[in-house]
DNA sequence: CTCTTTCTGTACCTATCGGTACATAATATT
DNA sequence: AATATTATGTACCGATAGGTACAGAAAGAG
C-alpha cells in the first residue's frame, strides 16, 4: 500500500503512559511525550489523535494493565491473605516495580481530572469497580477454602480494601518514607481474621 | 502614607484557595484567579508575588483551616466513636460543608505536585502527620475514657484513619455515589472495639 | 521503473500562558 | 492644598501551549 510506520505503535503509547502517569496530564506537554516516545510531533497526531485521545488510550492501557497484575498477584499462592498482604506492600513498595511517587495512573485521574472530564471518570470509575470485583472474590475464595471466616462480608471488605489500596498509593506519593504507614497493612487485614 | 488596597487581602487568599481547590494548580490559570478574587492582574502580583507564591499561601491557608475544623470535630461531643464516625462521613458528605468532588486540597496537592516540588510536599507532610496527631490524641482520650479498649495502639489506628481518609476523600473526587462507600466507615470503626 | 499512498521532519499557526510597564487614580502626610 | 506614595486598570511582553501545512522520503502496486 505505502510507506509503513517507523515506529511500534504499542511500544509508543507504553511511553506515552509512563510519561502522563510520572507527570499527570496537564503538566505534560507535547514535547515531553514526542521525546520519550521517540516519535515526532504529526506522527503522535496521526496515530493517536491528540493529547486527549492518547491520554485515554494511555489511562485504558494502564487500567488494563493493573487490573491483570492484581488479577495475577491476588490469584496466585494458596494463601489469600498472603496475597492481600502481598499486594497492599507492591503499592508502598512502589507499584509494578515502579516509584512509589508515582503512585497509580487511575487514582492520579481521579484526583486531577475526576471532577471536570466524565469521561475519564467513567474509566477511573470502573477501574475501581473492576478493583474492588477482584478483591471480593480474592476474599470470597479465602472464604470458601476456610483460611477466612465465614462471617466476613466480601463486598463490605473488598470495599475497604479498595479505599486502603488508594489511600496508601496517595498517601506514598509526597512521603515515600514506608515506615510510617507500613503498619498500616497489618492492622486492616486483622478485619479477615 | 498612600492609597489603601480596595479588596481585602484574606478574602482575596480564601477565592485564590478555593478556585486552586476544585480545578487544581497547574489547571488554574491567573484569569481564573483575578475572576474569583475580584482584583487586577498587577494586584494579585503585588500583594502574594506571583502563582507559586499565592498557591503556597492558599495551601497553609487550607491546612490551617482544615486542621482546625478536624480538631473542633474530634474534641466535641462526649463520645471519640461518634466523633470519628461523624468526621469520616464528613468526608463522603463533601468536607467543610462544600461539594465531595473537590476532596481536600492538601489531598490534591500530594497527588498532583507532591513528587516534583518539595516545597509543597512538606507542606501536605506535615498536614498528613498533624491529622494523625489529632486522630491519635482522640484515640488517647477515647482509652482513657474507659469508652475504647485500652489494648489499643493509638498512633497506629490513628494511621490508619488517616489512610482511610485520604482513601474516602480521593474515591469520592470521580463517583460522588455515597452508598459505594458509605459502609466502609463502619467497617474501620470496628477496629476500635 | 513508475506512480500512488502513506509516513517523517521542519517549520509554522493561533491562542494562551505567567508576568510586567506605564499611565492614571486615590489617599496619608506635610 | 500640594506632594509623595501606593494601588488600579489597560495594554502589552516573550515563551510556550496544542495543533497543522507542506515538502520530501520511503515502500507497496502495476
Amino acid at each position: 500500500m505505502a510507506r509503513p510506520r517507523e515506529f511500534d505503535e504499542r511500544e509508543a503509547l507504553t511511553a506515552a503512559m509512563q510519561v502522563f502517569w510520572e507527570k499527570g496530564y496537564e503538566a505534560t506537554s507535547i514535547g515531553d511525550l514526542t521525546a520519550r516516545m521517540n516519535i515526532q510531533r504529526p506522527s503522535l497526531y496521526a496515530a493517536f489523535g491528540g493529547k486527549e485521545e492518547l491520554f485515554e488510550a494511555a489511562l485504558r492501557a494502564y487500567s488494563q494493565m493493573s487490573l491483570a497484575y492484581v488479577e495475577r498477584m491476588l490469584g496466585s499462592g494458596e494463601s489469600t491473605k498472603a496475597a492481600l498482604q502481598a499486594f497492599l506492600q507492591g503499592i508502598i513498595d512502589g507499584p509494578g516495580g515502579g516509584n512509589p511517587s508515582y503512585g497509580c495512573l487511575c487514582v492520579n485521574t481521579m484526583v486531577e481530572l475526576g471532577p471536570h472530564e466524565p469521561k475519564f471518570a467513567a474509566i477511573t470509575n470502573d477501574y475501581q469497580a473492576k478493583l474492588t470485583d477482584l478483591f471480593r472474590e480474592a476474599v470470597e475464595r479465602g472464604v470458601r477454602s476456610g483460611e477466612l471466616p465465614a462471617r466476613l462480608n466480601p463486598a463490605l471488605i473488598a470495599s475497604v480494601l479498595s479505599v486502603t489500596a488508594i489511600g496508601l498509593s496517595v498517601s506514598m506519593k509526597s512521603n515515600t518514607e514506608r515506615s510510617r504507614v507500613e503498619p498500616v497493612i497489618k492492622e486492616i487485614l486483622t478485619l479477615i481474621e
